[in-house]
DNA sequence: GCCAACGTTGGC
DNA sequence: GCCAACGTTGGC
């Protein structure tokens, strides 16, 4: 099983509408190397959620729930990819971005050093460590 | 094939 | 509001 980090501006679409809807096609990413992730991805995977911009923090875990298909939002024909995703919980405690930053674990965070990427592979022990950091 | 111009993202 | 990083576009 793999993990990663999808990224979304809470004003877009935000964990508490994920949750309220049960989960989501997460639709719109336009970028080669994020639609490599999104192929790579299978269902069970498990991803973190984070809010960029606004909030800056790791808020939750989702589980990918299907495959990748092609983007219904996207023209017909073209590239571009979705994967099902469905919430699992909610973190105990918001993980911000600058409690990864303090964290050695987390020095190699995908996040970290590609922060414009919005679908990033998270290494195992990265994504327990991210758990432990939202633990209450 | 190179590179300047430009647009977008996201942290600060 | 600014700017760094980075992707895309288009002229040459």
């Amino acid at each position: 099983m793999n993990h990663w980090l999808v990224k979304s501006e809470p004003e877009a679409y935000s964990w508490d509408t994920f949750t309220q809807e049960k989960g989501t096609a997460w639709t719109g990413v336009r970028n080669y190397q994020a639609r490599n992730n999104l192929n790579q991805m299978q269902p069970g995977d498990l991803v973190l959620f984070y809010h960029s911009v606004s909030e800056k923090a790791v808020v939750g875990v989702a589980e990918v729930a299907g495959p990748a298909a092609p983007d219904a939002t996207a023209e017909a024909g073209s590239p571009w990819v979705a994967v099902q995703l469905r919430p699992v919980q909610a973190l105990a405690r918001p993980v911000p971005l600058a409690a990864l930053k303090a964290d050695t674990r987390l020095h190699q965070l995908a996040l970290l050093r590609q922060s414009r990427l919005s679908v990033l592979p998270v290494r195992p022990e990265e994504f327990d460590a991210v758990l432990e950091l939202g633990q209450s």
